[in-house]
DNA sequence: TTGAAAGCGCTAACAC
DNA sequence: GTGTTAGCGCTTTCAA
């Protein structure tokens, strides 16, 4: 009786190798393709019960596996995705990888993890790699608006590519993305509910649709409530780190630290840096300035103030993007599609009323 | 001119199918066995710099990429290693991941990346896939001390293992990990210079080895200073979390709330529970009860009190662990070895000196 | 220096 | 229902 790591393994002839097809149709006493069709659901009906029972206890006995990357080239499927992550390090990355790595994981996938780290000459080098391993398909999410990634690429040479969190600029990719919009509505409405009317925004990086979505749902909203759009009270980052939100933060102050009362930013980490910031210029949050974040990272429960932020499922986000590759995988003729998952206000303790003016 | 994305691919028959390296001899005049030394560099010396040049240019105007999984089943070497975690939401697997993924990238291997998720089926569920899908090694975060672990089972078939974060029981593994009795040693240490000399500890899982060294290097630093190894002052908690900190907390103070000043918790996310506990009970930290974590995840500066603990640095661990399989791969004779890495002590807000008793 | 031949382990089209 | 044959794309003896 073999274990599931194959113990009671070898071929048979005693020297130790891991037991093939041929092992186990030479001791069956049957053709290599017959054990081939009864251990292959699909086909084993095809076959006696008895040799079907017969083929099924030697390959027991001799624990046998199939060897998965000789049935990939056969069969040109390596039930094996790869997953690219601009950056591994950021909060929200570990929680999409592991929506993504569970949904396909039941359905017998293996993730390739890629990790750009940033760097666009890196990212291109996983994509070389992963369609030399073969993959079945591919998850990203680094793309970048600037026209024609090479994921895009990918896309046009018939690779089934999906995007997540971050969409393509247009729907030519099918896409798991927040309703980034909802996202900065959510934001301001609870703002505007707390009387606020000069509210600032932190955007994130135009290169990146959360960036620009984001900011136009924030403009959007701002306008919608019949509040005036003032241009500087905008500030674009570069990138979503907390450095680059007190840059920002700083930025606006120096503009004038009584021309707003509230900052919206694009994600977190942008407010983790607006917390840094106020504290700089003597500020108190949420009493002088209210701050609003986007994700609700781990721990965003724990900062002082607790951050009030919107609610993104990152992992039900990952396993969404996940079930579109499975679509185009076992449904090619079906038309591409995107996954837009709602997000949600959480109120904490980082965004107060407006007292005085 | 190819793209590193293989466009002005094809070969060469105009069926869109992508080049093989028949394909590439055919239009160059040579054997597919020619080619496949020209782009091999080990065996591109024997040949004729003339054909070499000509292949070459073939092979790139074909936009030629070798298909590593025919490579693999021929050379049985897929150049890809399993990566299996216990939890991809712990703030340490990211960069764990990160380093292992980083060093093994530079060298040329593709992660398989496989959360196990804290379910034993699950994680052999990973190992099966992996062995099936013939990973060339593999790094595991999961091993538990209960003797005989799947892993250590693989290491037996002679699948080159590693462990990474927690070891082995015995050194018959080759594992990366911090010096746990180390960690332990330096906040004791730190909080007898501060005056305490009442210290509980919250250790951690038995199952696991940083939770049975860290709970030894404890023991050891207390009897080391001529203090009293108080029972009632320890608790074993079963997972690393914050809820399971604050439970351990609680269970504490319920023995005799002034029966110790601090406590040193196995890792943070039991530190942060500590908080919780105290806060719950209306005891101030630091002022009341010093505490002490252990790992230095992100984040751990930005909570309230910003917490001491010890910093693992766990991309260079991660790295560790490539380091110890990409030699256990390549240089195969060479005896197994352990790295040990050095952790070291940040000094923040959640530790005060001890002014009452 | 290059070519020929064989085969890694598997599946699938075709025969019987 | 089962066997035969061929071949996925590559590397690697062995010859020449």
């Amino acid at each position: 009786m073999s274990t599931a790591l194959g113990h009671g393994g070898g071929n048979g002839t005693g020297d130790g190798a891991p037991a093939t097809l041929r092992d186990v149709a030479r001791l069956a006493n049957v053709h290599p393709s017959t054990v081939s069709r009864v251990l292959n659901g699909a086909t084993s009906s095809r076959i006696t019960p008895d040799t079907c029972a017969r083929v099924q206890a030697i390959a027991e006995e001799l624990g046998y596996r199939p060897n998965m990357i000789a049935q990939g080239l056969r069969t040109r499927r390596s039930r094996s995705v790869g997953v690219i992550v601009t950056d591994l390090s950021n909060p929200v990355t570990a929680p999409i990888v592991s929506g993504i790595e569970g949904r396909l994981g039941e359905r017998g996938y293996t993730v390739l993890l890629g990790n750009a780290d940033h760097s666009a000459e890196r990212e291109a080098l996983h994509i070389e790699t992963m369609r030399a391993k073969h993959v079945d398909g591919l998850i990203s999410g680094s793309a970048t608006v600037d026209g024609d990634g090479s994921v895009r690429g990918l896309h046009r040479l018939g690779l089934p590519v999906v995007l997540v969190n971050r969409g393509g600029e247009d729907d030519r990719v099918p896409a798991a993305v927040p309703d980034d919009l909802l996202c900065s509505e959510l934001a301001v409405g609870h703002l505007t509910e707390l009387g606020h009317t000069r509210i600032a925004h932190i955007a994130g990086a135009a290169a990146t649709t959360t960036g620009r979505r984001r900011r136009a749902g924030f403009e959007a909203a701002i306008v919608r409530r019949g509040l005036r759009l003032d241009p500087s009270l905008m500030v674009v980052s570069e990138r979503y780190t907390v450095a680059e939100g007190a840059r920002c933060a700083a930025e606006l102050l120096s503009r004038g630290r009584t021309r707003f009362t509230a900052i919206v930013a694009a994600n977190d980490l942008l407010a983790l840096g607006c917390y840094d910031a106020l504290a700089a210029a003597g500020l108190s949050c949420p009493d002088s300035i209210s701050v609003v974040g986007c994700n609700d990272m781990t721990f965003a429960d724990r900062f002082t103030p607790a951050l009030t932020t919107i609610h993104i499922p990152h992992v039900e986000l990952g396993r969404a993007a996940a079930d579109l590759l499975l679509e185009r995988l076992e449904q090619p003729e079906l038309a591409p599609r995107n996954i837009s998952i709602v997000p949600r206000l959480v109120v904490r303790a980082s965004t107060a009323a407006l007292t005085s003016g």
